[in-house]
DNA sequence: TCAGTTTTGTTGCAATTGAAACTATTTTCG
DNA sequence: CGAAAATAGTTTCAATTGCAACAAAACTGA
């Protein structure tokens, strides 16, 4: 008998959280293209800018997480739709600030509330105390995986 | 003041779980990549294969969760550099079943008990209730998401 | 039996992604 | 001031990915 007992794969946190997190936004993503002709990184730019207006584009990249070439792809890819747009920075000549047109706005006010219904029904599923447990142990779990913790 | 309060991204449940699971997946997958010359994709087939020789690529598929393609490509990976080798299925001749040659076991020897330590690691930010309740909160979700569950 | 269908795995091609190089602007500091 | 370094954002190019088409083998049922 060969076989090993050193790791079972599927008990694997991150690979469960990876299936996990990828079920997610796939179904997600499939909705967000098929209704609005939005990709995730566009969806993501959108959400922040419709909360935050006026952030530039590196600003966006720290929020969301996102690679700084994702970041401006996404925004080039708004602003040829005319979602966005583009307003000069008073003192830098680099970068712009970010604002969702008025067609944005519209978009942006039909897709939050699904991107809301979406996740409560998806936390439908567990009890209010499962609920706090859950986002209590994200962020442990993010702290503990952040970047500049030595792991190994 | 057009500042919409519909939705924040930074704590949506979705968004959370996609980064907190691509934080986990590039820190491994850059520590496999320089330790062992293996990808992401390659070392879950290693995995399941050191826990189950003799699978075929499609039950390989099912049970990573991976497209064909991709496990089609990482075995192919594999075989290339010695790590795994094909033995002809008794009675299908379009199958092969699957093993990890010598030198594959000496890698998989190497690689799981590492990557059970980054998983200690990451769950001993936890307390043993939380852990458990961490494991059972994941299959709760899961379930909730799981495609044939209609959401939307 | 044998034509049509299904299954297994690979390949071709187009879209997505990421790293590095690049341009333009701003900041730093001798 | 002005040369060097830093920052913001874009572009280029190569690697990764995913879907559809494909070939080979196996199965189905008239």
């Amino acid at each position: 008998m060969t076989t090993r007992t050193l790791l079972n794969l599927t008990e694997f946190l991150p690979f469960r959280l990876s299936v996990l997190s990828n079920t997610i936004s796939e179904r997600i993503a499939a909705a967000y293209r098929r209704d609005f002709g939005l990709s995730v990184p566009q969806w993501r730019v959108m959400a922040v800018i419709g909360q935050n207006p006026g952030l530039t584009a590196t600003q966006l990249a720290e929020t969301t997480r996102m690679d700084k070439v994702a970041v401006s792809r996404a925004i080039a890819g708004l602003i040829d739709d005319g979602r966005l747009e583009r307003r000069a920075t008073p003192h830098d000549g680099r970068s712009s600030t970010l604002y969702l047109t008025r067609r944005g706005e519209e978009i942006y006010d039909e897709v939050a509330p699904l991107a809301r219904q979406f996740e409560d029904e998806l936390l439908s599923q567990l009890s209010a105390s499962d609920q706090k447990a859950l986002k209590r142990l994200l962020d442990l779990m993010a702290k503990a995986a952040s970047p500049d913790q030595p792991l190994w």
